[in-house]
DNA sequence: CCGCATCCGTATAGATACTG
DNA sequence: CAGTATCTATACGGATGCGG
């Protein structure tokens, strides 16, 4: 399920899934932009969409669900017409988004290395 | 494609797959596992399999080759019957490692937050 | 026997079209 | 604009096969 439904997904080891939900494909994204203060639905998913191939409008939806129901992420939604919703980092979201960008970050620090290594194994098992 | 065919995968931003590898279902336990020293596949497959629901062989062997692919993971075949091939982390994956392992244990510590959090959502749209 | 490849069925991720 | 319904693609697990 990851990132499915919020509410889905008994019967398993409980910190597994909250870890896959803060690893999930979407949610690593979601932590680090929200680093950078309040953001909009859309502009979450532009500012996603910048970096390789972007969200779909329903992924983010579940993956935002998600993180709310974790308490990692607040939603705030105004009653206004257009409808206008802002989602931040809680105090336990922004813990967590640190952790993930510091992951992030050491990915693209270290991809030199990794490029280097598949270089390598291709070659290796070249039929 | 997460962790599918080591090979696959372009048009995507690099790093971004690299850290979906490392952050993947599987990879993260895989990763963790190995901090603790060297493993052979079936040890992997066990102490996987003690936290929740286990890895299947198949998804096994596809997180520990795209992990070797990206030079995260070492993979020493020995030549014997029965055969023997253990796994252990290279100086990058180490790294990796880490970090990956510093979330989970964050996770651990914080469950009761989160599991707080998660009562007071499903409480507030309680139908 | 163990590590791994392959085929298939199913659950879930993900894209697109639609609604308020 | 934010979110939902519907449909398709694929990740994943299970069984099977096979070489060492």
């Amino acid at each position: 399920m990851a990132v499915s439904d919020p509410r889905a997904g008994e019967a398993m080891c409980p910190y597994r899934l909250v870890l896959e939900h803060v690893t999930s494909r979407w949610g690593v994204l979601v932590l680090i932009q929200l680093l950078d203060g309040p953001h909009r639905f859309s502009e979450l998913r532009r500012a996603i969409g910048r970096v390789g191939r972007g969200v779909s409008e329903k992924m983010l939806t579940q993956t935002l669900q998600t993180l709310e129901r974790d308490g990692l992420v607040h939603r705030d939604a105004k009653p206004v017409i257009p409808p206008r919703v802002d989602y931040s980092l809680t105090v336990l979201g922004r813990e967590a988004a640190q952790q993930v960008r510091a992951l992030a970050e050491w990915t693209r620090d270290r991809m030199g290395d990794v490029e280097k290594a598949r270089l390598a194994y291709d070659e290796a098992r070249q039929a």
